[in-house]
DNA sequence: ATTTAATACTACCTTATGGTAGTATTAAAT
DNA sequence: ATTTAATACTACCATAAGGTAGTATTAAAT
């Protein structure tokens, strides 16, 4: 019961081009500001850049910005972005089919959780996130 | 966020001996009636018998019964057992150290969801699941 | 004693995730 | 025009999770 390191990468980098929106970024800067390893942060970014979310500037001094105002990114936007979509109706312990009229064992224990998850993830924009940078590593 | 395949399978088979106590259930029987993969099913059993919540009997006959009560077999002993254990204090952005005092940027939404995450597997016994068995496949 | 049906063990295969390497492409600066 | 520094692309490698195959061991039934 955990979130990706893809996750976690793709909220800790687009936090931080909310918290300097300046310019544009470089993947080596950002690779060297977040501690993410380099490679696979430019993966990350393109493939954010396809999903919309981020700006692409190609070339010498290029990098990336935030493609949409940050009270308009959430949390559920950006695991859907990297093929993590949020799967409300999926049932806790792999049924196809359950729900309340058919539902598996564990099904009326995982509503609230559930609903508590789903509400952080769709209601927690990147400017709602908490600001200080004190974090490293 | 998800459950793993592996925690799916060990709460159903767990379950279905508490919901049916009367005899050892052979590795074959389970695998038939829950349609869980049976060789992955036999790893599974012995793991769970290893950490001490069934008793296995073996040779011709033999098989699988709850070493505890059902009121004293929690989702997260079973989650422990097979090596999932439930991280508290893990930040949800992979950071090494992360409080109140020095929260990164989720720390707060996590909150109350990780606090129902929490007490659904500290508190649900497989005595207080759901027991129809209407579901399956 | 032999057969049979079960768990236990060892080794391997498959897939997805996380991560690396090298090169092509782009565009600013000189 | 050339150099430089960036993104984009393609291919590969490492690890863990999920799953399979074959065999050894155990113990009841005959």
């Amino acid at each position: 019961m955990h979130f990706s390191k893809t996750s976690e990468y793709a909220i800790r980098v687009l936090s931080y081009l909310h918290r300097h929106p300046t310019q544009p970024y470089s993947v080596a800067f950002l690779h060297e500001e977040l501690n993410l390893p380099y490679k696979y942060l430019t993966k990350l970014m393109t493939q954010l850049h396809k999903k919309g979310l981020l700006n692409s500037i190609r070339g010498r001094d290029g990098g990336f910005t935030l493609a949409l105002d940050a009270d308009k990114i959430f949390l559920c936007d950006i695991l859907e972005a990297i093929g993590e979509a949020l799967e409300s109706n999926r049932c806790i312990l792999g049924f196809e089919k359950c729900d309340s009229s058919n539902p598996c064992a564990l099904h009326n224990q995982w509503l609230k959780p559930k609903a508590l998850l789903e509400d952080m993830l769709k209601n927690t924009s990147l400017a709602s996130l908490h600001s200080t940078e004190s974090i490293k590593f």
